[in-house]
DNA sequence: ATTTCTTACGATCACCGTAACAATA
DNA sequence: TATTGTTACGGTGATCGTAAGAAAT
């Protein structure tokens, strides 16, 4: 048993079950793949991929087993070099951030602004893409860590933090006859064309699911995943806005009005996804409270260890 | 880096840093594995180890980073084998049960027999040992599961399983007068020499410390760690016995009195302890529900995935 | 003086890549 | 027929053990 062919075996399962493809992108030889599979699987005993002939079509229940053993024994792999490159140059490396638009735009400036002046020496990225993506990118180890609003918790091999709490408002352009209501309600904009996010994004469900509560069924005639896309087009008057609070600029905004919908909606959380059992660099951890001030590097290390991701905000 | 180097690594760390004997317990050269120790901390970009010249004489910060992350990634290396088996013959295996005295002759006899019986063909095996000696078995992967009573939850990296409460009784021979009184009282105790656990074990701490809560220095002329052998010697007169209630037979130990005292002292729980991350076959489940029937599969798997060892029985 | 780690060197063995083959869709 | 995995084979390179050397107690 080595650790290639675990490596081989994860591969595999993430490239479909296919080999050649798995080969390809590890940069080595088909035959020299296969081999080690059969190699490791006679080591062990059990079939880790079920075969049709010369294919392989599943992975066996042993073989999820593996997957998953081999997922968290790979990822410590991983912290073995996290620890190398802290202690070599604690200033000096990496962070990679998989978020959505609306965190990477209105919530993380700030936060990003601190970090790069207080840490010049490590190169800062950030990966966007809808909440699963995200999710994916940390689990394979591309990203150290997920920001966004629901769908981490999903992930059991994700660990999640809560950071901030937020709701929604709604946007139009300015002499909208909306505007002028008192108080709004879900009835007032179930009249009107909506424009929001996309179905995988920033709460979109809390919103759906709040008009079917209430038995109404809003007409969306443009959802995307991006607030900056929503306001163009609220801006163009293709329909009445929703977004995220964050997402309204009251200076870059002030050819649109605004109006809270907070009472509307349920309340969504955003939150940190961590790999479980990451070893993280100081610099992660002075990010992380940066970002959310009570997640500090105790509460995030006990979180770590403990495994738990039940806590309140 | 490979896995040998990490093997490498943590058995130097257990045998006090002398390389020799590492080379020697894992039946390699002693110049293979120091230079393989060369190659890690090159790669890593780390010194794993303080040396004196030639000598190794202390694991750095950075090194007890690795040690900590390599257990870890052992362990899962090994859960890998441990799939392995399952799969390809549930029924047969070995189970190596590490504990003390009093629990392997006072409690585990009918859940063993019980398994034993359900399941022939795994081979199940004992270990004694004083509390912490159990738990370093099962961190270096000699043992299963730990029973035992108190320094399990003192390993942060053991799970702790609490299975019962239990508390003491005295013990005496028949006809003395201590035996004639109404309700016991730890300064009647005190007045006469006692024969009790050694310090390590099955909670002599709780006794120490509800005298000393009195004000009360008990005369303790020998202390075992072993219910019988303290039983022997009550037997001979030497003084009274403070044992476990369940060391007490009222057949076998028909020629002693015994007195309850669980007034006296606070309650001890016994525990079972694993290995965090340890991936468990299914007749180690089996057998922790037979022995604690509360610690269902479904509960003990969510306590290994949880991290978490707070529960209450 | 003895123990202990490091360096040097040589042999073995495992791994990898190319090529040919077999089986599936 | 095209795609994909397995078997066969040969070369390269890493690992390991022996032997000699250097530094510490």
């Amino acid at each position: 048993m080595n650790l290639q062919q675990l490596r081989y075996v994860q591969e595999i399962a993430r490239r479909g079950l296919n080999v050649s493809e798995a080969a390809e992108s590890l940069h080595t030889s088909q035959p020299g793949i296969s081999k080690q599979i059969r190699q490791l699987e006679a080591e062990l005993g059990i079939e880790i991929f079920v075969r049709h002939g010369k294919r392989l079509v599943e992975v066996t229940e042993p073989g999820r087993q593996v997957l998953a053993i081999a997922a968290r024994l790979l990822g410590d792999l991983d912290n073995l070099r996290q620890v190398g490159r802290e202690f070599s140059d604690k200033t000096k490396g990496r962070l990679a951030i998989a978020t959505t638009h609306t965190q990477a735009r209105y919530t993380l400036p700030t936060a990003i602004q601190a970090f790069i002046a207080a840490y010049p020496g490590v190169e800062l990225s950030l990966h966007q893409g809808n909440p699963s993506q995200i999710c994916e990118m940390v689990l394979r180890g591309e990203a150290d860590m997920a920001i966004a609003t629901e769908a981490i918790a999903d992930h059991a091999d994700l660990l999640t933090l809560p950071c901030y709490r937020w709701n929604r408002v709604v946007v139009a352009p300015l002499g909208h006859p909306l505007l002028a209501a008192s108080r709004l309600t879900l009835e007032d904009l179930a009249d009107w064309p909506i424009v929001t996010y996309d179905a995988a994004f920033a709460g979109r469900s809390r919103i759906d699911h709040a008009f079917q509560a209430r038995g109404l069924a809003p007409r969306v005639v443009l959802s995307a995943a991006d607030s900056d896309v929503i306001k163009t087009y609220v801006r163009m008057g293709l329909g009445l806005g929703i977004v995220a609070e964050m997402a309204y600029d009251p200076v870059q905004d002030a050819d649109l009005g605004v109006l809270d919908a907070a009472h509307l909606f349920e309340t969504s959380v955003t939150s940190i996804g961590l790999r479980r059992n990451a070893w993280l660099r100081s610099y992660v951890y002075a990010f992380i409270e940066g970002f959310a001030p009570h997640l500090t590097r105790a509460v995030v290390e006990r979180t770590l260890v403990g495994g738990g991701s039940a806590f309140d905000i």
